[in-house]
RNA sequence: GCGCCCAUAGCUCAAUGGGAUAGAGCAACUGCCUUCUAAGCAGUAGGUUGUCCGUUCAAGUCGGACUGGGCGUGCCA
C-alpha cells in the first residue's frame, strides 16, 4: 500500500532536513485523502504540526522535508507544497495500473490481510436470553456483530462467533408460568397470568405445542417441563430467524456451566483470597472501587445467590482461558454500567483486560405513526425481526442496519421501512454490480477472449472517469483494514455506495466494449476489478451480489 | 441528582487518528434510453453543523456551560 511505501520516506526525509531533533515514526505520519482532486492523492500536515513545537513557519518546514525526500517516479510522480503548508502527493499512473492488476490476481482476496496474523477471536453478541422472538432492536446487534467477525476474519483473525444466554433465572421462570397459565386456558381452566408476564401470542402457541406434547395432565409443579418446552421452541425460532440473515453461531453457551464447572465458585474463591471481595450485611460484595469505580458492588446476596456480575466475571475469565487474544462484546445501550464492572473483576484477577474490547450500540428507536413506542419483549410491544425481513429482505435490513455509525439513535418506522426499501442504496450497490456482470458477459457473448493480465496495456485507461474509479477502487484493502481496527462496519456500505457512483458515471460516458480491442482489454481489467471489489465489500456485511437483477 | 450516548439539508444518515470549499440517498424541480441493465446518469435547489464560551495556525470533530432527546443508575438480567 501506497502509504507504508510513503510515511518512511517522509520520516526519513525529515530526519535529513534536520529541521527537528527528534525523528517522527513513520506510524505518526498522517497522510488523508485531499478534499479535492487538484490537491494530489495524499496529503501530509506534518509541517503543520510541526511549525509550533519548532516556532518555525510550516511552509518553510514543508520546504525543508521536500528538498530531502527520494521518491521513485514509478510510485510517485509530483510533489507540491500548497495551501499554508499541505505536502501533496500525486500517485504515478504506473503505480495506479500495478494496483490494479493486483486486485485481478488476488481476485476474492483481496482486501484480506494477515494483520491478525491467525490470533484467536471472539465476537460476542445478540446473547438474548430465549423469551421470545428477536425483535428489530436485537437485529441491530445481530447484524452488526455479524459484519464486525466478518471484518475481523479480513484482517485474518480466526473468528469465534458466541452467543451468551442464561436459562435459569428469573425472566425464564416467568416465562414458564406464562405458558402455564395460557395452558390452563386452553384446557379450559380458571388461571390468574403473572402480572409481569410475557403476554405475547407466541406465549399461546408454546401453551398449545406443550398440550400436543404432554397431554392435559400438567401441573403447577412441571414447571421445569414448561420451561423447557418454551425455550427449545424460543430458540429454534431465534436461531431460524438468525440464519434467515446468513448469521449461524458458533458456540451458544449456556451460564449455568458457568456453575457446574465450578467456574463461579472459583472466582469467588480467588477474589476472597486476593482480597478484593468481602462480606457486608451478609452479602459479598467486589472491591470494585480498588479499580477506580464509584462503588463497590454486590456479588453475592443476602440469600446466597450469585447477581449478574459473578458469573459474567467468570465468563470472561473462561474465554480469556479460552485463548483468546481480542474479545470482542457488543451490547446495547442498556448494558453501559455492567461491563466495567466486569472488565475490573478480571482484572482483580490478574488477567490482561486489555484483551477485551466492549462495543456499546445505542438502541433501535421504534415508532409508530410517529410516536415512540417501548420495546418490551414482556409487553410483547416490539416489531420483530421476522417481520421487518418478511417486510422488506434480508439485503434491505441488512444494509439498512450497517449504514449507521454503532452511536447513532436508530429511528425505526416499520411503515417508513417499507415504503422506503424500494428506494434502498442497496439496490444501488447490487445494482452497480448485475451491471458489471451484465457488461462481462456481453463481451464474452461477442466472443471477446480476455488475454492474459501482462500483455495487457492499461496505460490506455486514462480518462478522468477510469483514473478515478482506479483509485477508488485501489483504496479497498486501507478500508476495510481501517474499519476493523475501529470496528466502525458502517464505513462498507457507504464506501460501496460511492463505487457505484462512481463506476455508473464512468459507465455513462464509456464504452467497454469499443472497436479498439486494446481497448476493449483494458476496460474489461477496469470492470473486473469494479466487480471484485463489489462482491468482496457486499460480502463482508453479508449482502448478496446478484449477476442480473 | 449522577453516569454513558446523541443533536449536521424538509426526512434518514455520512464526513478515515482536529485539516483546505461539510457530503450522499429520499422528497422537489430540469434534462438524458435506435448503442454493453434508466433499479442508471447529468444538473438546480436546499446548511450560522442545537445555543454560548474556550483551546488551536486550523473545530461538525477537542474542553466547559446550557437546551432538548435516548439508555442506565438494585442484594433484577
Amino acid at each position: 500500500m501506497i502509504k507504508d511505501y510513503l510515511r518512511p520516506k517522509i520520516s526519513s526525509a525529515i530526519r535529513k532536513s534536520k529541521i527537528t531533533e527528534e525523528p517522527i515514526a513513520p506510524e505518526d505520519i498522517s497522510l488523508e485523502k485531499p478534499p479535492e482532486e487538484s490537491f494530489g492523492d495524499f496529503a501530509c500536515n506534518i509541517a503543520l504540526t510541526l511549525a509550533k513545537p519548532l516556532k518555525s513557519p510550516p511552509l518553510k518546514i514543508a520546504e525543508a522535508i521536500l528538498k530531502q525526500l527520494e521518491l521513485d517516479e514509478s510510485k510517485i510522480k509530483k510533489v507540491e507544497i500548497a495551501g499554508q503548508g499541505y505536502i501533496n502527493f500525486f500517485l504515478s499512473e504506473s503505480w495506479l495500473y500495478q494496483a490494479l492488476k493486483e486486485i485481478l490476481q488476488r481476485d476474492e482476496a483481496y482486501g484480506k490481510t494477515n494483520r491478525g496474523g491467525g490470533k484467536k477471536a471472539q465476537v460476542e453478541f445478540v446473547s438474548a436470553n430465549p423469551t421470545g422472538p428477536l425483535s428489530v432492536g436485537h437485529g441491530r446487534q445481530a447484524i452488526i456483530g455479524d459484519s464486525i467477525a466478518n471484518l475481523l476474519e479480513w484482517l485474518g483473525y480466526k473468528v469465534t462467533r458466541e452467543y451468551y444466554f442464561n436459562d435459569s433465572g428469573n425472566q425464564m421462570k416467568v416465562l414458564a408460568q406464562s405458558v402455564f397459565a395460557r395452558y390452563q386456558e386452553l384446557l379450559g381452566h380458571h388461571s390468574v397470568f403473572p402480572e409481569s408476564g410475557y403476554q405475547g401470542d407466541y406465549i399461546r402457541d408454546i401453551a398449545r405445542a406443550v398440550l400436543e406434547k404432554y397431554g392435559e395432565k400438567l401441573n403447577e409443579n412441571d414447571l421445569n417441563i414448561l420451561k423447557e418446552t418454551a425455550e427449545e421452541i424460543i430458540f429454534n425460532e431465534i436461531k431460524k430467524t438468525l440464519e434467515r440473515l446468513g448469521i449461524v453461531f458458533d458456540v451458544y453457551f449456556n451460564e449455568s456451566s458457568l456453575y457446574s464447572s465450578g467456574k463461579v465458585q472459583e472466582v469467588v474463591k480467588n477474589l476472597k483470597e486476593k482480597g478484593f471481595a468481602y462480606e457486608r450485611e451478609e452479602a459479598l460484595w467486589f472491591r470494585a472501587s480498588a479499580f477506580g469505580l464509584p462503588e463497590d458492588r454486590v456479588i453475592l446476596r443476602s440469600s446466597g445467590e450469585p447477581t449478574y456480575r459473578l458469573p459474567d466475571i467468570a465468563y470472561h475469565v473462561d474465554k480469556l482461558e479460552r485463548g483468546f487474544e481480542l474479545i470482542v462484546d457488543i451490547f446495547g445501550a442498556d448494558h453501559q454500567v455492567t461491563y466495567p464492572d466486569v472488565l475490573a473483576g478480571v482484572k482483580a484477577l490478574g488477567l490482561d483486560d486489555s484483551k477485551i474490547k466492549v462495543l456499546i450500540h445505542q438502541f433501535v428507536i421504534l415508532t409508530s405513526g410517529g410516536q415512540k413506542v417501548k420495546m418490551s419483549t414482556r409487553k410483547a410491544t416490539f416489531v420483530t425481526l421476522d417481520q421487518l425481513i418478511e417486510e422488506v429482505g434480508v439485503e434491505v435490513v441488512r444494509f439498512f442496519y450497517l449504514m449507521r455509525r454503532l452511536e447513532s439513535h436508530l429511528e425505526f418506522d416499520l411503515e417508513l421501512a417499507k415504503k422506503t426499501s424500494e428506494e434502498n442504496p442497496v439496490y444501488y450497490v447490487q445494482y452497480a454490480h448485475a451491471r458489471v456482470c451484465s457488461i462481462l458477459k456481453y463481451a464474452e457473448e461477442r466472443g471477446i477472449k480476455r488475454i492474459p493480465l501482462r500483455e495487457i496495456n492499461l496505460e490506455l485507461l486514462k480518462e478522468p472517469e477510469e483514473i478515478a474509479l482506479i483509485k477508488l477502487l485501489i483504496n479497498f484493502p486501507d478500508l476495510v483494514e481501517a474499519s476493523a481496527k475501529k470496528y466502525e462496519p458502517h464505513r462498507i456500505p457507504s464506501y460501496l455506495q460511492e463505487v457505484a457512483g462512481v463506476f455508473h458515471n464512468f459507465y455513462q460516458k464509456h464504452r467497454v466494449v469499443t472497436g479498439n480491442p486494446d481497448l476493449t482489454q483494458a476496460r474489461l481489467v477496469l470492470v473486473d476489478a469494479t466487480r471484485i471489489v463489489l462482491k468482496n465489500g457486499l460480502k463482508i456485511i453479508g449482502v448478496s451480489a446478484p449477476e442480473k437483477m
